[in-house]
DNA sequence: CCATCTCTGTGCGGCGGCGTACATACATTG
DNA sequence: CAATGTATGTACGCCGCCGCACAGAGATGG
């Protein structure tokens, strides 16, 4: 859905452009509403266009044995969806599903490609992007690994809550339980634990943080890591 | 430790160049040996060279809580060490653990960064691998999370298998441990099966398969995904 | 040849998550 | 206001892996 052009850029990969590149970017793009479970991709296709969110969420999927989904990638204000173009790919290995309603920024694939061929300050920009969202793939491997539900739930949700700015927002337990690999109950659980420790509150899909220093507390190490990975050069 | 310049590279990265620019950039290239548990970077460390191995085979590993680790990514021969510098990127996210003695070719970070700039055959390439290294890592996420070790098992023994062409080679349980990052008694369990299944033998640290077609069927669909990946466009 | 080290095998209790089934409570809509 | 759908809570047995401890078995070296 479309809605006016001049629209603040909240994105900061576009924001951290030389003023004149960003604005001569913008142009070309147009400001969509993204809306909670709409896919953008799904694994094999071809990607379209690229968004660069300004409020909105998307979560990076792989699926196994067609069913099962776990997330891999979280891409708010601070990256852009559809990086395998940055790499002459034309194909999203992952889905992309919209977790996080809200606007963003959307180009169309082969003004992207056209574009970063010309903008140093956009490759340099996507470089780093890209490098980060490599180490926050991997980061992720290892904590599915080893760390547990309730600590894994705590990271996801600052993480999410790092993205919006904004509380609360609505995710059920049934689509946490996709995101972190689990049971739903497995996700009951676990949200019951933090609610009881008064760190969270949350019902019928509307979660609220109430303590976010107990939740990073409650949240394994891989929270900060990641976090410093995308901040920090 | 240097050894004749003019070897066969056996690079598939290399050797996927055109010739001429094959040769100038092997020019600028020493070829070493690197033994089993050597760690060419550490987390976080400046990468100063890049490594195209020939018959050598590289694990990249994440660490997490100062103790536990775990690998992520396997490179052989179909790729390259050093990925971030593609990215503008120095260091070195992961630990990358020499797993299987064999040569490489190695260049300088800073020469590498120049001849980059240059040749945008050895970008294109490089981009392929990058993707195909991402998925690599995205598939890995999901299958330490969803399958079992003795699955996991025989994907990574086919995984080196592949990239070594020979057969046996040379891995402690202890080492694989580390690997798939569980207990060494896991691995023990996990490869006894293997073997009362006829599928590969082992003693102290000298692994063989017996039944590459057996030990497919008993890995997961993780293997064949990533393989397609890296053959494959 | 004996001492030592490395690698592999076994056993035990415990825990976290799985699969399944069912119960309750809130929301929406006719 | 009832009826249906959606979101959440609880229970039970099972399995895979954990941490730990210890026992053999093959290699190595003085």
């Amino acid at each position: 859905m479309r809605v006016a052009k001049r629209k603040p850029v909240a994105n900061s990969l576009l924001a951290a452009l030389p003023p004149k590149e960003c604005l001569r970017l913008i142009d070309g793009m147009e400001q969509v509403a993204l809306t909670y479970g709409e896919v953008l991709y799904e694994p094999g296709e071809t990607i379209r266009h690229v968004y660069f969110p300004n409020d909105s969420i998307v979560s990076l999927l792989t699926v196994v044995d067609q069913h099962q989904a776990l997330e891999v990638g979280l891409v708010g204000r601070e990256g852009m969806v559809g990086i395998p173009l940055t790499l002459d790919i034309g194909r999203s290995p992952v889905r992309a599903l919209v977790q996080g309603t809200g606007t963003a920024m959307r180009m169309k694939a082969a003004t992207f490609v056209k574009e970063l061929r010309h903008s140093h300050a956009l490759q340099r920009e996507l470089h780093r992007y890209t490098y980060a969202l490599m180490a926050q793939i991997t980061q992720t491997a290892a904590c599915n690994r080893f760390h547990v539900v309730e600590a894994r739930l705590a990271r996801w949700l600052l993480m999410t809550h790092d993205r919006t700015q904004s509380n609360p927002f609505r995710l059920t337990q049934e689509f946490l339980s996709d995101m972190l690999g689990v049971r739903r109950v497995g996700v009951t659980k676990a949200a019951r634990a933090l609610q009881q420790n008064k760190l969270i509150s949350y019902s019928r899909g509307n979660i609220t943080i109430l303590d976010r220093e107990g939740l990073e507390a409650a949240s394994c190490s891989c929270y900060e890591i990641v976090k410093d990975m995308h901040d920090g050069a």
